[in-house]
RNA sequence: GCCGGGUUGGCGGAAUCGGUAGACGCGGCGCUCUCAAAAAGCGUUGCCCACAAGGCGUGCGGGUUCGAGUCCCGCACCCGGCACCA
């Protein structure tokens, strides 16, 4: 399957042949000279900045070197970034690495190495495969987020956080991945109860962690989604506000009676106050501190055998949601607020201990899971809605959950729906001072602490006699110590940190007393948080960034990325706006404007995975058919945001084309700077719509049309110059240069190398959009199409400016529609000029 | 289970204010050049029908409309989010 390869970037017949790599070879060194893509420098006139553009893509982790993932990514964002140069904005458009993390530290461990070794080996091999894939980055603004100068900011902006108490310390349990030895977020412990890094299965784990007050601005972040509506993807915002999970309902008080004979108040949430006459019975989390507390002392026992079997249960076992229900009584009674009756109490592992308050009110006959609890149990079920048409559900085993009539329920006699039923009984509990109205959400903090070396440390020092004291600003950064090797970063459970005795050893700041280091780094998401704001300023000193320059550029115009993050990154990012701006700092709430994500790129409908032999090399792909040909396969392939099979697509193909294209810049013979106004006007509307549709297909994305439009036009241009007007009419050159720049958006290579043989000077990426001519975007001729019901018949070559009447008759009279219409009554004629008319018999 | 998004030739995909379905490309077929092949170029390519004429066609079934891939109702299947969240 070689064979056919070799020769497929150049051409062997007569003439200068296209050669992909030589022109790589050839304009890297003169674009690397140029630095064209330097941000904050354009004018549009001396003295008169350029209106600004922040373009941002996601920036790489580097584990080895650049893939087909990532050379999709770039390839759609770089048509953004090169097309908004081409239109004349001041272009920021910065690129980095998220450079902490797992990888680094687990090869560091195999080859007994520092991780910044294997870190730093790959972001250069990755920065070498940018520079050759073309991409319209401004390294000047460079960052790593591992660098001290970066992490510096991280641990500076933790502080900040703490000190508005947003980031603080709890002890509960937590997501515990036993391969990777360290806590997980919420966030990254996928559906199926596995770790989002490496897929082994979480466990639980009792800890002292930090935790970002994320649930503080839980309904900000869903309210913002509202505005994020249309400008991100419909997938994302869903996500969000699944993951964020408002319920309205309402807090309700119990009043537990202990065996001690103390009553103890507990409150519940609900979203379906309206039940409450049907509250039959109460069931606490097992896993919850209050079923301990409260348990009559004779079911004590009972209480803790159950709770180790609940944690002997694997969390694959606790996601089974049909599995049968399990729980203890706690031999305790509670009081029904609004019937007075005592109920009694249950502890159970279907109630979770970390949502609402951990104790539900349970009402079998409006809910399924008190249903089943209720019917294993043997406790009691009261229908307190009768739904029309719905049989008992103490008799059928289904809850039912429809509107319909209140029944025993004094306080909701003639009251009807639900909405009307939830607010009645919340005014009567608020009136009773038995309960309130609530919001609940779903979203937890942000855990970000995590028992691994290669991240920035936790800023905070453990002082026996001052307790917590947060490192004072003038010593940030905390580095992480370099004399550290890869044995000593073995998981043990607890930080490697914590065994570096010269690092961890600190005098208390406070009290100049013997002090211990925090020895756990913060979770890579943080430093991912932030990063978009450096770049508007990365050599700042006097704080993670400069206000001024955040104000300039921010918040990001277009970013493009991968949604895997749709929950974390991507939610994390927006929690960090939030508070920055909240702090004064930034003047504005959402970071990312516009957001696109595109698919993956896998092969023979699977993902790319050694294990499957299906992987496809990056490398490779561009040492057989260039840069260009990679790139241009991979945005002409589909839309964005749908997945690439890379067997479906043909990259041999994309260098074909690029043939085709540069020949053209070859055949042109009229001097650079000939007036196109004399040249044919058949090629020159043509050129024109082209570049006018391109304009709007970049608006929404559809970079795969705007390839297929810049091939229409070389086609186009080929037959003008072969068979029209002749490779030296004006127009032709016009139509060629067109190519040129819109080939530029996709191409730089061989869009660069056509400028030049067109006589002009580098760079193409600085040469400005064509201008539209809109006398040009004007047919001379339509094609008019006549259906009779609708089935097309005829198509009439007519002038635009027709009239109905006109267009009535040549329809009627022409052949075809004669056949058709076979005699038969003409009923009606739907006129709409000048394309069409629909014939009714 | 709840909530989103989707289903167009052999393939990737065009056509999103209801108005020529299949742009562009891949693949296929035929041809030119060549001793031959490769490369390149030209033509052709939704399906049925030998051609023409004609008919059928955007997951399936209905509906609205002069006209539906596009709007409405029902269904099937695929992808994604949440999932014992009270």
């Amino acid at each position: 399957m070689t064979e056919q390869i070799q020769d497929e970037t150049h051409q062997a017949s007569d003439g200068p042949s296209y050669d992909a790599h030589a022109l790589q070879e050839k304009w890297q060194p003169v674009w690397e000279e140029l630095d064209q893509f330097r941000a904050g420098e354009r004018e549009v006139r001396p003295g008169q900045p350029a209106p600004k553009r922040y373009a941002l893509t996601m920036f790489p982790y580097p584990s080895g070197d650049l893939h087909m993932g990532h050379a999709e990514v770039m390839a759609l964002h770089d048509v953004i970034a090169r097309y908004w140069w081409h239109r004349g904005y001041d272009v920021l458009n910065p690129m980095g690495w998220d450079s902490f993390g797992l990888p680094a530290e687990n090869a560091a461990i195999r080859n007994d190495e520092h991780p910044a070794t294997y870190t730093y080996g790959n972001i250069d091999t990755q920065y070498q495969s940018f520079k050759k894939y073309g991409v319209s980055f401004d390294w000047s603004r460079r960052l790593h987020t591992s660098d001290p100068e970066y992490y510096r900011w991280t641990q500076w902006l933790f502080l900040k956080f703490r000190e508005h108490g947003l980031a603080y310390r709890k002890n509960s349990p937590v997501n515990w991945c036993p391969n990777d030895q360290t806590v997980l977020a919420n966030e990254q412990v996928l559906a199926d109860g596995t770790c989002e890094r490496c897929g082994a299965v979480v466990t639980k784990k009792e800890l002292t962690q930090w935790y970002f007050k994320i649930t503080d601005y839980a309904q900000r972040l869903l309210d913002g989604l509202d505005g994020l509506e249309r400008h991100w993807p419909e997938r994302v915002i869903h996500s969000q506000r699944n993951w964020i999970g408002r319920s309205e309902g309402a807090h309700v008080d119990f009043d537990l009676h202990l065996a001690s004979g103390e009553t103890r108040r507990v409150t519940v949430f609900t979203t379906r106050p309206d039940t409450l006459y049907g509250a039959t019975f109460m069931v606490v989390a097992a896993d919850a501190a209050l079923a301990g507390e409260v348990v009559a002392p004779e079911r004590a026992e009972a209480l803790a055998s159950y709770l180790e079997e609940v944690r002997k249960a694997s969390d694959i076992d606790r996601l089974a949601t049909d599995r049968p229900k399990t729980g203890v009584d706690l031999g305790i009674t509670a009081t029904n607020p609004v019937t007075g009756e005592q109920i009694p109490v249950w502890a159970s592992d279907y109630v979770l201990a970390d949502y609402g308050t951990g104790a539900i009110m349970a009402v079998p006959a409006h809910d399924q899971r008190d249903l089943d609890f209720a019917k294993a149990m043997g406790l009691p079920v009261r229908r307190v809605i009768d739904v029309p048409g719905a049989d008992n559900p103490e008799e059928t085993y289904v809850a039912t959950t429809a509107d319909g009539a209140y029944v025993n329920s004094p306080a909701l006699e003639g009251v009807s729906g639900k909405a009307e039923g939830i607010a009645t009984i919340i005014a009567k509990l608020e009136a009773d001072g038995r309960g309130t109205g609530t919001v609940n959400f779903r979203l937890r903090d942000w855990l970000l602490s995590r028992q691994r070396f290669w991240g920035a440390p936790i800023p905070v020092i453990h002082c026996e006699k001052c307790g917590e004291v947060a490192v004072p600003e003038d010593q940030l950064p905390v580095r992480l110590p370099d004399n550290v090797r890869g044995a000593d970063l073995k998981p043990k459970g607890v930080s490697p940190l914590a065994a570096v005795a010269d690092w961890v050893n600190v005098d208390c700041p406070s009290c100049g007393g013997p002090a211990q280091r925090d020895s756990d780094t913060m979770d890579t998401f943080v430093d991912s948080s932030w990063y978009f704001l450096r770049y508007c300023s990365p050599d700042y000193t006097d704080g993670p960034f400069d206000v001024a320059a955040v104000r300039e550029w921010g918040p990001v115009d277009q970013y493009v990325g991968g949604l895997e993050h749709a929950v974390l990154h991507l939610l994390y990012s927006r929690f960090f706006t939030y508070v920055l701006h909240d702090l004064g700092m930034l003047d504005f709430e959402e970071p990312f404007t516009r957001l696109l994500g595109q698919g993956v790129v896998i092969n023979q409908g699977k993902k790319m995975s050694k294990s499957l032999g299906n992987g496809v090399s990056l490398g490779e792909q561009i040492d057989r058919y260039g840069v260009d040909a990679v790139r241009l396969t991979l945005v002409f392939a589909s839309p964005p945001e749908d997945n690439i099979d890379w067997a479906d697509v043909s990259p041999s193909g994309s260098v074909r084309f690029l043939q085709r294209a540069w020949r053209l810049s070859g055949d042109v013979t009229s001097e650079p700077g000939v007036s196109f106004a004399e040249g044919d006007v058949a090629l020159r509307r043509i050129t024109h719509k082209t570049v006018h549709e391109v304009e709007q297909l970049m608006e929404a994305y559809r970079f795969n049309v705007v390839v297929a439009r810049t091939m229409e036009l070389v086609n186009a241009t080929r037959k003008a110059v072969d068979g029209g007007c002749g490779p030296a009419d004006p127009a032709v050159r016009e139509a060629v240069e067109a190519v040129a720049i819109l080939l530029s958006l996709v191409a730089p290579y061989t869009a660069e190398e056509m400028w030049e043989r067109l006589g002009h000077e580098p760079s193409v990426a600085r040469a400005g959009w064509p201008s539209v001519d809109p006398a040009l975007l004007v047919e001379d001729a339509v094609t008019a199409v006549v259906q009779i019901a609708g089935k097309v018949k005829a198509r009439l070559e007519v002038p635009p400016s027709i009239s109905e009447a006109e267009l009535e008759t040549l329809a009627l009279a022409d052949p075809a529609v004669v056949r058709a219409i076979d005699g038969r009554e003409v009923r009606k004629v739907v006129v709409r000029v000048p394309k069409l008319v629909n014939i009714v018999v």
